[in-house]
DNA sequence: TTGTTATATAACTTGACAGTTATATAACCT
DNA sequence: AGGTTATATAACTGTCAAGTTATATAACAA
């Protein structure tokens, strides 16, 4: 269950993904936003792919890739513990930081 | 910017992060459970520091590392608009599903 | 057909990095 | 001091993956 982590370690990747945030694309358009060779951004679909984190369209020569956001919800599940240690962090805080305010109007 | 996706990407780290959640840890501790030398969790203790992931006290020779889990924070924000995609997507099938079952009623 | 367009795949190169062993550092203990 | 314990650093090795160029595939256009 390597693979959300690995997909999203490389930047061009992230990349590619920020891009069809906004809209599917063709390989060709992303081609042309990112500054790597045309198999190379090819390359780097296939292992979206395979992460399941975008689906393909094909129209005659074309291919349509198009964002896929659910297995992002494994980040989120592996994140949910940490987030739950910044609430506690933050709510100690608050209440250290309230304490001291009623210290200095005693 | 990249250092916190880098930081995750390797699955030792996370193993790391994940017992150093329970509570502070001596790199010693951490080398009984993981499975690599002490060099090798010294040296993934120390990208996981630069990536201000946890925080070293010195205690005579030994060293206490703990969780910092602030800039996971960057990871939340990178999230979120995913996030937001993943529930319009969910909701619009919602509808979707609504809709179907008024068709049925009818 | 033949040529062109769009993308994928193969083969290769290079750099980075996780892990190793050997050694340095430095604080403790007797 | 001398030995031990705990950790860090250095130097090395092997693997893997991101990018490259060259080529294959396959759908369209004339």
């Amino acid at each position: 269950m390597n693979t959300i982590f690995d997909a999203l370690a490389d930047p061009t990747r992230r990349q590619i993904l920020d891009l069809l945030r906004d809209r599917p694309r063709l390989v060709g358009e992303l081609v042309d936003l990112l500054e790597i060779s045309q198999p190379g951004v090819s390359k780097q679909l296939r292992v979206l792919r395979e992460a399941g984190l975008v689906s393909v369209r094909q129209d005659a020569q074309r291919r349509w890739y198009e964002l896929r956001p659910e297995p992002l919800a494994e980040l989120e599940a592996w994140l949910l513990p940490y987030r739950r240690m910044m609430e506690d962090r933050f709510n100690r805080l608050e209440n250290l930081l309230d304490e001291l305010k009623e210290d200095q109007d005693e």
